[in-house]
Order: structure tokens, then C-alpha cells, then sequence
DNA sequence: CGCCCTTTTGAAGAAAATCAAGGGCAGTGG
DNA sequence: CCACTGCCCTTGATTTTCTTCAAAAGGGCG
């Protein structure tokens, strides 16, 4: 039995220095746990939501849907992240969030988390950075989506420092429960091209990963390859 | 000579309802006007700059550069759009700005700026929702990052609208100062094939575009082609 | 006029989509 | 225990989209 409150005091202290008051604040924060099963939707489109959601287990996805009905991935969600951010500025969410696995996420009164903010500058400059981070990973994906091989490397490297961050990692290897459907959409490939450059990546040495279990022998080759640096990821290291 | 204030006034006013004082503190903030020539540097990726900018005159644009030294633009700014809302948080910019046209741009003490926000929600409010219009924007660029045809052509509407919001506009027309390098620097392709995307534009009697010069003889037309809807610019309306 | 920058055009080649079919694996049910 | 089913991964062949390379045409400006 995992103490879920830890699983956003962890995001925040990644983000920012937490008072001891702050870290309180955080751990006493009253929260609704909702289980979500795999493929399941979290919140649709339009839905002007005044709650938050944190991920506490499990893993999601922002999509969008397009004219002809493909799907396009915008965002990938672990545990810690937040959704519904929006909900404190009172607008309404202009995509759908899915579950990839099955998810446990907290609901949270979006008043009560703005209330959280205006009390303590950490947690308001922590809401910031984690929407700031949300932002230069879309950048990021804007920046690499025109070579699909490179692409596809970065979204992994991405992943992979992402899941270890929350501690999802053993053995140096880590469980990525995306599909190669779940990657070309992220990527804005088809999944007969992501096969191939999965293959090719592979081919190379970069990466070994089968059945969701990924595993990268030469971390720094990898990132060359795919012009990766996670510094994109880590604010407060940044700074 | 403008009324510089009135072009931060008007662009929180379309993101909440302001109250008077909200207005009062906004028309008073004090800032430095600065002036930037057209191709040069505005902000660069690493500078934790503890100042707020608000483009006052001009175009602007945010970019990254690959590992092989081809430029994308993420993101078009025009006037009342704000760049280093990063310095609210403290963290450091990881893309670059650069003017696309001559521009006037306001430097405002981050501190104040968010003192302000704390002092007023709706400030705040306007903040976040501003930071969410941006996002908002990424995320439809990724969308629509598939169709080259369609993400030419949405990106126009796009900048239509928004040039139009900020009273650009002038008998339906609107000068848009990117060239088709800049478009397809925008849209992830080649400079060429932007090229004959617009000629296919043009061709289906959907844009007229020359020398800058945008008139969208039937909006509907070219929405629905391009599968645009302007819902995501106004956070304020669809609330 | 001559220069520079941008747009336009053409032809060839690379990258990715599409279409279609087969193969592996886990779960289900007889 | 095995056949069946569904989902995902893999492969091959073909077509489309986009890039690349190269060059010409157009406009603004000294």
C-alpha cells in the first residue's frame, strides 16, 4: 500500500525547494481516489471541470482527434502529473485525456489547490514550472517531429528519463506500456513507419524493447542519435 | 503615437473580466519600451531573465534549432502577447525569440508583475489562461502537423484570427509578415513545398496571399478545409 | 542598372503512407 | 489440451508526399 499523498510531494520537491510547511500543505491536501481502467477516458474535450487530477498510478494520455479520426497523441502522462491546470484559470480543456493502463488519479477542488498557491509562492511557482515543462515537452516534440527515426528515439529517451524519475525503473530497465499504435500516434507517424524505425533503432544497438520493456545499453549513444538533453525536463536542476 | 498600457489592457480584457483597479494596474505598470530590429534577437534559450516582455509593436517568433541546424519556429507572437512569463517561476527559457518584424517590445520587473497576479485572481487568471492559449496552439500545431496542405492553411487562419483580435485588420485584410521560409520554418516542411501548398491555397480559391498581404475571400471555406475552428484563441468566450 | 532576397518552377530522389497479408502471443472456451 | 479469437507486431509491394538540388523569374532598393 503506497502512500499517495508522497506521489505529489515527489513532483512538487522535483520541481521546487518545499517549506516544511509547504511538504504539510501538500501531504494533508485532501484528495478522491478514482480508479480509471485501460482506455478509458479521464476527461473529454469541453468538460469545464473545476477539479484537478493528479496520477497516482499508471499512465495516460492527451489526444486529439482530427477531421478524418485519427488520433494524434499530445501528451504523455505519469504518475505525479497533473491534469487540469486549466481548471484554475476556470477555462475548459480543449483535448481528451485517456488512461494508456489502468490509472488511479486523484481529484482534487481546484479551489483548494488555488487556494494552496496563493498562500505559498513554492507551490504557485511549482504549478508553473510543471505547466512550463508540459510546454517545452510539446516544443520539443514540435522540434523532432520531422525526422520519424529521431523521433521516435527522443520520444523513448524522454519516457525513459521521465519513468525514472518517479521511480519506475528497475534494473536499468523500465515497463513503457505504449503500444507501437500508441507511438506513431504520439509521434504523427503510422505504425507500419514506427515498426520500422523500431527496428532500426534496434538494428543499431540503441535500444532494446519488447513486449512495453525498454532498455537502452548506451544512454549517451542513444541521445546522440536522437539530439536528446533532459535538462528540458528538470527546472529546478536547470536553474 | 499609441497608448502602449492600452495594448496590455486589451489583451487581459480578452482573457477575463477585469475589474477597474485590475485596469488601473495595468495602465500604470510601469515598463521599458525597447526597440528590436527586424531578425534579431528578443530572448535567448538559457537566459533566466527575471523580466517580463510584452510585445508592444511588431511580429515576433519563438524557435528552436536542431542538431543539424535547421530552424523551427513554435510559436508566432504579436502585439499584447507576453514572452518570459518562465520568469514568474524563476526558470530559464529554452527556446529563442526573435523579432520578425521591426518591433516594440515592454520590459516589466517579473517581481511586480507578479505581485500583481497575487494581488489580483483575475491577473492571475488572465496569467495562466494566456500561458493555456499558448499551449493550446502547440498542441493544435502538432495536430495538424500531419497534413501539409491543411497545416499551411490552418496556420493562416490561425494568424488571421489572432492579427485580427489585435485590430491588424484592414478591409479584411491582414498583413502577415512571414515569408514562405518563416511559414515553412512554422509548419515543419520545406520552403518549397510551402510553395505549392499556398499555390494549391490559391488555386482552390481559398487564400489570396501575396507580398504578405492575407484576404480570405470565404472563411468558411477555408476553415473547413483546413478543419480550423478559433474556439481555442478565445478562452474568455467559451467559458 | 545591378544586387539581394524571395518566390516560382522543374526534375530526381528519399521518406513516409497505404494496402495487404502473415505471424506471435495471450486469453477464452470447448 | 487444443482450437479459436483478438490484438499487436512484422513484412513486402506500391503509391503518395515531401525533400533535395538546381535554376530561373520577380520585386525592392541602392
Amino acid at each position: 500500500m503506497r502512500a499517495y499523498p508522497a506521489t505529489l510531494v515527489r513532483r512538487f520537491s522535483s520541481l521546487v525547494d518545499l517549506s516544511f510547511d509547504d511538504e504539510a500543505s501538500l501531504a494533508t491536501l485532501p484528495f478522491d481516489i478514482t480508479s480509471i481502467l485501460q482506455r478509458q477516458a479521464i476527461l473529454r474535450a469541453g468538460e469545464p471541470s473545476p477539479t484537478m487530477y493528479v496520477i497516482l498510478e499508471g499512465w495516460a494520455a492527451r489526444y486529439g482527434i482530427r477531421a478524418n479520426g485519427s488520433r494524434r497523441i499530445t501528451g504523455i502522462m505519469l504518475p505525479g502529473d497533473f491534469c487540469g491546470i486549466h481548471a484554475l484559470s476556470g477555462a475548459s480543456l480543449d483535448h481528451n485525456i485517456a488512461a494508456l493502463t489502468n490509472c488511479k488519479i486523484g481529484k482534487i477542488d481546484g479551489t483548494i489547490v488555488a487556494d494552496l498557491a496563493h498562500a505559498s509562492p513554492a507551490i504557485n511557482r511549482a504549478l508553473w514550472r510543471a505547466k512550463l515543462v508540459e510546454e517545452s515537452i510539446l516544443r520539443t516534440w514540435l522540434l523532432n517531429s520531422d525526422d520519424a527515426f529521431q523521433a521516435v528515439g527522443h520520444l523513448l529517451c524522454e519516457l525513459h528519463v521521465r519513468a525514472c524519475d518517479v521511480g519506475l525503473m528497475q534494473n536499468g530497465r523500465c515497463y513503457i506500456p505504449l503500444t507501437q499504435q500508441d507511438i506513431a500516434n504520439a509521434v504523427g507517424i503510422t505504425n507500419v513507419h514506427t515498426n520500422r524505425m523500431l527496428q532500426k533503432l534496434r538494428g543499431e544497438g540503441l535500444i532494446e524493447f519488447q513486449r512495453g520493456a525498454l532498455f537502452i545499453p548506451d544512454q549517451d549513444a542513444l541521445r546522440k542519435a536522437c539530439d536528446f538533453t533532459p535538462a528540458y525536463l528538470h527546472p529546478l536542476e536547470a536553474a
